[in-house]
DNA sequence: GACGGTGTAAAGTGATCGTTTTACACTGCA
DNA sequence: TGCAGTGTAAAACGATCACTTTACACCGTC
């Protein structure tokens, strides 16, 4: 594993358990088992150490999102908190702690989010064989309702979204 | 105003705007219009502070969801929204922040989602006439992804999971 | 008119923040 | 053997962190 992957799986864990200000350049160095020059030789700063863990995050999450059914996509979601546990999404997280006066931050979080929505309206165009904004939309906010309720109550959480989403599916079928 | 009110409600906007690490207290102090030694004197820690900011919301939140319907229920998030602005849910940022590692705090989130969930439940017993835990979590998810899709989405996303949970009690009644 | 209570301003505490610098070891190539 | 290039460890940078201390002003009460 290359110097620069490690720095950026290990950073991620770090800002998620324990959140991104809070977690400081000596734990990330640690961490990633490398001198803070070498840590910044190749990421350059914090925010760009953090810029660089989003759009990391946000590949491999497009990755995971690769179905096509609203089930599936329930399925994908609740695989990931399964593997990756759950402690909210961590684009909003960064947006909440910056307060969005990070211009890096924020455009990472606005990417992730219109791919995250252009996706579902996908799958619900394919489920319901036509554009259904309204619905994609509350999709959107059931994906974003599992991910935030799954904090506190766990997978079943996502279970409950997955109901929901299908009985909306299947409503609009009819 | 007395000061601790003072100071608990100036402090509750600059946490919610800028997050709570990165408020420093001499921002807080500023903020309150008093010295650090009244801040302390009154607060007694940063931690103690968030505390008294989070118990403080969570009244505020008590006394804006006393409603009886789920219709209700998102008309009072969106008029909150449209008075306080939409940042996510507070008490998930704290918890996210703190990494769940300030017990007082993680306390104090337990205790406003326990209020939260039961308050549904209590609701959508009343519009369908009998116990549905599966269903209460399903309008729970709605209203958790109503306040996290909203940060980027606006309003729209209350609207449209007002709909959904509407859509979901009406069929349950069926 | 001395009093405790409540407030302020401002300097100072050690620790930790993100970041940079200094000093040095190891490589491949002449 | 000499030397530039690439890596590291670790001290040091000034700034800021949460928090405390010192010194003093204003209050209504007895």
């Amino acid at each position: 594993m290359d110097t620069k992957t490690k720095l950026i799986s290990s950073a991620e864990r770090l800002f998620d358990r324990h959140g991104f200000t809070a977690t400081g350049m000596d734990k990330l160095t640690q961490a990633a088992g490398m001198s803070s020059r070498t840590l910044y030789k190749h990421a350059g700063s914090k925010t760009a150490l953090i810029t660089d863990v989003l759009a990391e995050r946000h590949r491999r999450f497009q990755r995971s999102i690769e179905v096509d059914s609203v089930t599936a996509l329930f399925d994908a979601l609740e695989a990931w908190v399964r593997v990756e546990g759950c402690r909210g999404c961590l684009f909003l997280r960064a947006q909440g702690e910056t307060g969005g006066d990070t211009p890096e931050i924020a455009d990472a979080v606005r990417t992730h989010k219109a791919v995250l929505y252009e996706k579902i309206q996908e799958i619900v165009s394919l489920e319901t064989g036509g554009l259904h904004p309204e619905l994609a939309e509350q999709v959107l906010v059931l994906y974003e309702g599992a991910t935030a309720t799954a904090v506190y109550r766990g997978v079943d959480a996502i279970v409950s979204a997955r109901a929901a989403a299908s009985a909306l599916i299947q409503q609009a079928r009819a």
